[in-house]
DNA sequence: CTCTCGATGTTCT
DNA sequence: GAACATCGAGAGG
């Protein structure tokens, strides 16, 4: 197992959410590893992005997005959905890498339970993987370089493929320059 | 397959 | 009081 580490993460967002594709997402869980790998991932470039939570300035919610790299930013929305992003770039810019989609891996069973579904729509979705991992809140502020729980790692046998881009999903409230920015990231199937 | 719309509660104005 | 980095049911093609 080959943790990524605080390094990493503190580097530009859209390098790192680029790099994030091919990644092991690991969520161990009373002792069963649920895992995939991240095939979609968004980037929310800090306080000049107008589509970032934390376009604004500093809140109770975005708070860990102000904090250092590597650390999991957990919110609620949407009354009902979880959405997990990975902090990057160094401490006081607060940026963060939304995890969009992952191809399940391992725990096929765990993530049918929670998730009522199966096949294609078990982890295709932003709040479809944090409720098939058992995301919740309790992980805003997790420290995911230290490989307990919830961590990120690289995988065996990664083959090249080829990255995709396009405008981020579901900002219309973002300024034009913002809402058309390709920083949404995907494996080509 | 595509499109529309309601659910549901926290956060921010 | 409005908005929300979404999802799934249901209707229609």
């Amino acid at each position: 197992m080959i943790l990524l580490n605080s390094n990493f993460y503190n580097r530009p967002t859209l390098e790192v959410a680029r790099d994030l594709l091919g990644k092991k997402l690991v969520r161990r869980m009373d002792g069963v590893e649920l895992s995939g790998i991240i095939v979609e991932t968004e980037a929310y470039c800090g306080a000049g992005d107008s589509a970032c939570h934390a376009h604004r300035g500093r809140t109770e919610r975005n708070a860990v997005m102000f904090g250092p790299p590597g650390f999991a930013y957990v919110y609620f929305t949407y009354g009902m959905h979880y959405l997990l992003n990975l902090v990057t770039e160094e401490e006081g810019n607060p940026c963060a890498v939304l995890l969009r989609s992952i191809e399940p891996l391992s725990g096929l069973e765990e993530m049918q339970a929670r998730r009522k579904r199966h096949g294609k729509e078990l982890t295709n979705g932003p709040a479809k993987l944090c409720q098939a991992l058992g995301i919740d809140k309790s992980f805003n502020g997790w420290d995911v370089t230290r490989g307990d729980t919830l961590w990120v790692e690289n995988r065996q046998n990664e083959r090249p493929s080829i990255v995709l881009s396009t405008p981020r999903i579901g900002i219309e409230y973002a300024r034009k320059k913002d809402r058309e920015a390709h920083w949404r990231f995907l494996l080509k199937p």
